[in-house]
DNA sequence: TTCAGCTATTCAGCGTTACTATGTACCAGT
DNA sequence: ACTGGTACATAGTAACGCTGAATAGCTGAA
C-alpha cells in the first residue's frame, strides 16, 4: 500500500493487534489473515510475529501453546489486565490525534 | 506525551504539517508554536525543521527567505501542486486507517 | 556595555518500528 | 516423494521522531 501507510502504521499497528486481542484470543497467522481481509493487503507476516514477541515481552499478553490440526502448534495470545490498560491509553492517544486531524481535514476544504 | 504518541506521529506529523501549509504559507518556528498550541506539547523543534527539509527535498513545498523583525531570516514554506497531490493521498491513507480503527474501537465496547 | 531572553534554524547520534527476505517445521492430498 | 497450506521465527535495512547541543540575530533591562 505504499510508504505512507508503512509509516502511518508505526505505533498504530500495535494498537490494532491489541484491540483484536481484547475481543478474543488469537494467534499470529490468524491475525495476519484477518488484517489482509480488512484491506491491509501487504502487512508482512514477519511484522506481526515480531510485534507479538514485543508485546509479550512487555507483559501485555498471556500466551498458550495450542496444537493445531494442520501444521505446527499455535501460539495463542490473550490480552491481560496490563495490556488492557495499555490499550485504553492507546485509544486516548489515538482519539487526541484523530480529533486534531479531523479539524485539519475539515478546515482544509 | 509519551512513547505511544511519538510512534503514532510517525508518518502523521508530515501530513499535519503539509495540511497546515495547504491553508497558508508558514515557517518552522511558527508551525512549532502552532502545534504546541494545539496540544502537541512536546514536539521537538528539531523534529519540525528536519521534516521541513525532507518535504523540501521531495519537492512538495516551495521556499522563500523572508527577513524577520526580530531574529534571523525566516524560511517560509508553501505547498506546491506536487505537495497538494501528496497531501490528498495522505488523507486517503489516513481515512482508510481511521475507518478501520473506528470499527475496532466501536466493536471493543 | 553586558547579559538574559526571545526568535529562528541546523545537525549528529539514538531508539523504535515496519518491511524484506529467508528459513524452519508440521501435516494432508496426490 | 512432492506440493501446498499452515504456523512461527529472525537478521538486516530504511524511515522517522526525539535528545541535546550549537549557531545567530535582535531587544530590553541591569
Amino acid at each position: 500500500m505504499g510508504k505512507q501507510m508503512t509509516e502511518m502504521l508505526k505505533g498504530v499497528l500495535e494498537g490494532i493487534v491489541l484491540a483484536i486481542l481484547s475481543g478474543r484470543p488469537a494467534y499470529g497467522y490468524e491475525i495476519t489473515a484477518w488484517l489482509r481481509d480488512q484491506g491491509f493487503s501487504d502487512i508482512a507476516e514477519g511484522t506481526i510475529y515480531a510485534l507479538l514477541v514485543r508485546v509479550e515481552q512487555r507483559g501485555f499478553v498471556d500466551v498458550e501453546k495450542v496444537p493445531s490440526e494442520k501444521g505446527p502448534p499455535r501460539k495463542v495470545y490473550s490480552l491481560n489486565a496490563q495490556g488492557q490498560a495499555y490499550l485504553e491509553e492507546f485509544w486516548r492517544t489515538w482519539s487526541f490525534l484523530a480529533e486534531r486531524l479531523e479539524q485539519l481535514h475539515e478546515g482544509g476544504k
